[in-house]
DNA sequence: CATTGGTTTTACAAATACGTGACAGTGCCA
DNA sequence: TGGCACTGTCACGTATTTGTAAAACCAATG
């Protein structure tokens, strides 16, 4: 069963917002709503979304600088923009601001629907683990099928799946910080947050699987208030 | 140096494909181009592509066709189509048959770059995508999604969360003055205000790692009155 | 129903990013 | 030239985040 898709959606004519929150649920997604920008930022800061469909005119803050905040904190999530304005320049300016796709009023339902399943559709492809077989630090290789790891002399070791989720996870992204947030949402399934101190744990056994000198890390560092990065060659 | 992306664009009209294989060349895309989809066809099989743009009224073998052909050999690659017909069914059944964008003549070229853009970056991954979110500044190199900078001598210092962020805004906006307040309200909450000196603080941590004479800055200007500018190239 | 292995929580210690206030410097306009 | 307002710089305190280990939990297994 996979969880739905959730998108963040900004518009401030009522009608219209719930227009396209019906259709959308119709297909399937699971929608946020907010009617203006300080509003947005606040559920954005607390939900993770797969997409943010934001008109850029609304009150408080506008569609662009909500957009600009986004993407300072967080510069994967696809963003959507929907205005009245149907110049090109226009447009240029809302896709050089980080837009994804752009999108202007009156549109075709049908043609929103479409978009948003294509930008979902890529938010996705990041997220699934690829096929990685073995990895090896330092000394040591790991062996993300048979969930267990080589030490220098030869020895295996047992890794539980969560350690190996993590690992990969961290692997795949390596040399890039990896926020907690998409830790918890792929390894843990987004709806089972572990509260506090658990990500650490894991980290911390990495630790010392791994690290020569544990206090000084040269694989896993922790960027505060971020989350964690693995680092090699 | 970071490989060229490349594009497969095919076109019959042979003043657009000119201009638009201008463009994209001027961009750093190596652009190979076909002008019906016969062609786009075998050239798409000997050669792998980041991106391809294909017209859709084409001899031979329409656009939908050829798309609906790569799509059976190669899922991953991006497909953005071009063409004169500009109703919402027409862009709807383009859509339905596998692109990932879609744009109506007569385009705005730089509308088409800026698309192009999106769509390469997004099949773009690891190293590459990590040059992409970098900036250099003199013989520094900033990552931003690895919150560290390379120093010329090659060796790596990090950078915090909020360094990272208002570096970020300034460089994103350079050279143009951005205000105190508005850097408080994108890198801080809209709502918390630390008051004096936090600021400067953080840009006098930047000329330290930045300017050769901190005294005469050359790229992080203060502006009496109003905030700061990044200024570059 | 006792055991086990994996995972999460609790509780506290350690580290550190960054906000603060004091003061020195600097540019600006009368 | 003097006075004022803003910026540069630094050292220090602290709130917040992370490190760590042990204890609690929990589902599976025999």
């Amino acid at each position: 069963m996979p969880a739905k898709q959730r998108i963040l959606l900004v518009e401030d004519e009522l009608h219209l917002l719930d227009a396209i929150k019906l259709n959308l649920e119709l297909e399937g997604y699971k929608v946020s709503t907010a009617t203006d920008g300080k509003k947005a930022l606040k559920i954005f800061k607390e939900e993770r979304f797969n997409l943010i469909i934001l008109d850029v005119m609304i009150p408080e803050i506008d569609g662009f600088q909500v957009a600009e905040t986004i993407r300072l904190e967080n510069s994967e999530v696809p963003i959507m923009f929907l205005t009245a304005k149907n110049t090109s320049e226009d447009r240029v300016a809302g896709l050089k601001k980080g837009a994804d796709d752009y999108l202007t009023k009156p549109f075709n339902l049908e043609e929103l629907i479409l978009r948003v399943g294509i930008l979902v559709k890529r938010s996705l492809k990041g997220d699934d683990l690829k096929e990685l077989q073995s990895y090896r630090i330092g000394d040591k290789t790991i062996y993300f099928n048979s969930f267990e790891l080589k030490k220098d002399d030869g020895t295996m070791v047992a890794l539980t799946k969560k350690e190996t989720m993590l690992l990969k996870l961290l692997i795949e992204r390596k040399n890039e910080a990896v926020s907690r947030e998409q830790i918890l949402e792929t390894v843990w399934n987004y709806d089972v947050y572990p509260s506090t101190r658990t990500i650490d744990n894991f980290i911390l056994t990495f630790r010392k699987y791994f690290e020569p000198d544990q206090k000084n890390p040269t694989y896993f560092h922790s960027i505060r208030g971020v989350g964690y990065k693995f680092m090699d060659s």
